[in-house]
DNA sequence: ATTCGCTTTGGGTAAGAAACCCACAAAAAA
DNA sequence: TTTTTTGTGGGTTTCTTACCCAAAGCGAAT
C-alpha cells in the first residue's frame, strides 16, 4: 500500500476503447487513489489532460470560490457581476469530477475528449507528474519532452537547492 | 436544496426541439429557481443568450433606468437625446421575461433565435456561469474558452484580493 | 357569444448513453 | 508450466434526453 506522500512516477502507453474509457496502470493507480477514488479531470494545457485526487484538488478551488462566494454575499461584488460571470463560465469547463471504475478505468467525459483531440480507439500517453497523472496526445509529449528536457538539470537544482 | 449563495458551475450539451425549446439539466435549474421561476433572457454578447433569476437582474436593471429617469426629469440630458434614444431602443430589445416551464424547460423567443444565430434541432451548451446561466453557440463558446482560458489564473486573482 | 383554428404547453415513450458487471486473453510472476 | 495479475472487449440494466402527440389556451371571425 502506497502513502499519499509518494510522487506520482512513471510513463505509460494506453489506448482509448472506442467508448472512451481508459485503464490506467496499477503502478499509478494505488498512489492516486490513497485517499479515495473520488478525483479530478482539468484541462490546464494544451494537447494534456490532469487527473488530481479530489482530496487535493477542491480544497484549493474551494478556498478560492469560498472568498468569491462571501465577497458576493457581502456585497462586495455588484460592481464586478461581469468578472464573477467570466470566472464562473471558465470554472464551468475547466475541470470535471470523475471516478475510477473498478481495475482503475476511467471515462473520459465529453467536452474533454475534444479537448485532446483524440478519437476513439486513439493512442495516449499517461504520464505520472508527481502529484497528479496526466493523458498526454502523443504529438503533444513528444512536444513537450523535446522542448523541456534540455531544461532538466536547471529544474532539478531549482528544487534541490 | 440549494440556497441562492450557490454559484452555478457546470457544462453541459443540449439540443433545441424544433418549437425552439431547451431543457436545462437539474444540476443547473436547482439553484436557478431558489427564488422562483421567473427569469430573464438577455443578450449580453455575441453568441450566448444568458438566464438570469428575474429577482436578481430586474433591481441591476430598474436601478440604472430610475437614474436615468430622474437625470432626464432633471433636464439634465436635453444636451444628449441621441444618447438617450439609442439606450431606450436597447432596452427594448436586450431582455424579456421568460419562465421556466415544468421539467426546466426553456422557450427561446422569437428575436432572441436570430442574436444566437440557431435553426430547429441545434445543440447548444449550457453553461454556468457563477450567478447566471448562459446557452452558447458552439462556435462561439470555442473561440470564448480558447480565447479566456489562459487568463483563468488571473481572473481568479483579481476577485480573491 | 360561440365556434373554429392555430399556437403553446404538458406528458408519455422510445432511443441513446452511461454505469456496472463479467469474461477472456495476454503478460508477468512463481 | 502453472498461477495470478492486468488490459481490453462486450453484454446488460438503468437513467436521461428528445421527439412526438394530445389537450388546453388564445384569438379571430362569423
Amino acid at each position: 500500500m502506497n502513502t499519499s506522500t509518494d510522487l506520482l512516477i512513471g510513463e505509460f502507453s494506453r489506448t482509448l476503447d472506442d467508448r472512451f474509457r481508459l485503464s490506467l496502470p496499477p503502478e499509478l493507480t494505488g498512489p492516486l487513489t490513497a485517499s479515495g477514488s473520488r478525483m479530478v479531470l482539468a484541462k490546464e494545457r494544451a494537447g494534456c489532460l490532469s487527473l488530481w485526487p479530489a482530496a487535493i484538488w477542491k480544497p484549493r478551488i474551494d478556498a478560492a470560490v469560498d472568498v468569491v462566494r462571501s465577497k458576493l454575499q457581502a456585497g462586495l461584488l455588484t460592481q464586478r457581476v461581469g468578472q464573477l460571470q467570466d470566472l464562473g463560465r471558465l470554472l464551468s469547463t475547466r475541470h470535471k469530477a470523475v471516478t475510477l471504475a473498478e481495475r482503475g478505468r476511467l471515462v473520459v467525459p465529453e467536452g474533454f475528449r475534444e479537448f485532446l483531440a483524440v478519437e476513439p480507439g486513439a493512442d495516449l500517453l499517461v504520464v505520472g507528474a508527481a502529484v497528479c497523472v496526466e493523458l498526454w496526445q502523443p504529438a503533444a509529449w513528444t512536444a513537450f519532452v523535446t522542448a523541456e528536457m534540455p531544461e532538466f538539470r536547471r529544474r532539478i537544482d531549482e528544487l534541490t537547492t
